[in-house]
DNA sequence: GAAAATACCATAATATCCCATAATATCCCA
DNA sequence: TGGGATATTATGGGATATTATGGTATTTTC
């Protein structure tokens, strides 16, 4: 499965065309749809994206396995209904739907930031306000900053 | 399981290329990405590195484990955006981003130190200091330098 | 036919490849 | 075991490819 890691910021133009990471890219590509998978995050001003196969395999464990509780159930229907399919063009760019660039206020510039499996996409200064502001809770939480736990045998 | 061992000092060129000691190389050429994953070390000034399959297995747990509590999935999401993916160039190097270039101080050499399961990478002289205060403080609090098991998810 | 969406082309900046070399390490066989 | 032959490193530089980013042309859509 894909890994989405490190942090990017890339332009916005005029059409609200945006060059996707290379990085990103690559693994994109080879993914059976030439593209990306993005819905607004419920959590906040953000996108939420990940590549198609993420999507297919969630459709189909919604579809096998019957421990989901109703409420799950609703909310990943939701997700789907919000998701948006954004293929790339020859230069590897996609276009912001306008209904993501309202929901996370994005300007001119797009931040993308792996989070491993999937990735998100962010106005540069609101993501850089809500990291702080994750560092700062943390640290008064004194939660240990490291990647923990390591699974067994790493 | 990758094991990495022993301390290098290589030199960084005018593109920020560095060669990866081959004793590191020999492991990390065997996972699935041929390069590895560093990201800036939030106790100081170096940066931290494994293998892809550490990373890999850290976001499979991150994604199946419920076990997480928010805060602790968005700092862990953080470490993620902070990771860089630096493939080799065919002569075994890696190009050293700016971002950590600057968190390590680095100028024009660079200090590679095996962990066990990761591995560092350091200004030399950064390096040489901290050392030196660490075996400082271990005889002043008269602590038995003698190895013994490490405990597991180090 | 006008507006919007998409494809196509151009280009600077950057990253990567490819080759060269000197130093070191490893091999190999008398 | 010695010591030359061979392979592997670490390192450098020029050539080539890729990226991010524009703009223009062409196709859709209504």
């Amino acid at each position: 499965m894909a890994l989405f890691l490190s942090t990017t910021i890339n332009k916005m133009d005029s059409k609200c065309r945006v060059s996707v990471p290379s990085n990103f890219r690559n693994s994109l590509q080879k993914q059976s749809f030439k593209g990306l998978i993005a819905f607004p995050s419920y959590k906040g001003s953000n996108i939420d994206a990940c590549g198609i196969d993420r999507m297919e395999r969630i459709s189909d464990d919604l579809d096998n396995n019957n421990e989901y509780s109703q409420e799950e159930f609703d909310l990943i229907s939701l997700y789907f209904g919000e998701a948006e399919q954004l293929p790339f063009d020859k230069e590897g760019r996609i276009v912001m739907p306008k209904k993501l660039i309202e929901h996370a206020l994005i300007k001119n510039e797009v931040l993308f930031v792996g989070l491993g499996p999937t990735f998100q996409m962010w106005n540069p200064e609101k993501y850089k306000k809500i990291k702080e502001l994750t560092i700062k809770r943390a640290s008064e939480k004194k939660l240990n900053p490291r990647l923990k736990p390591i699974p067994k045998g790493v």
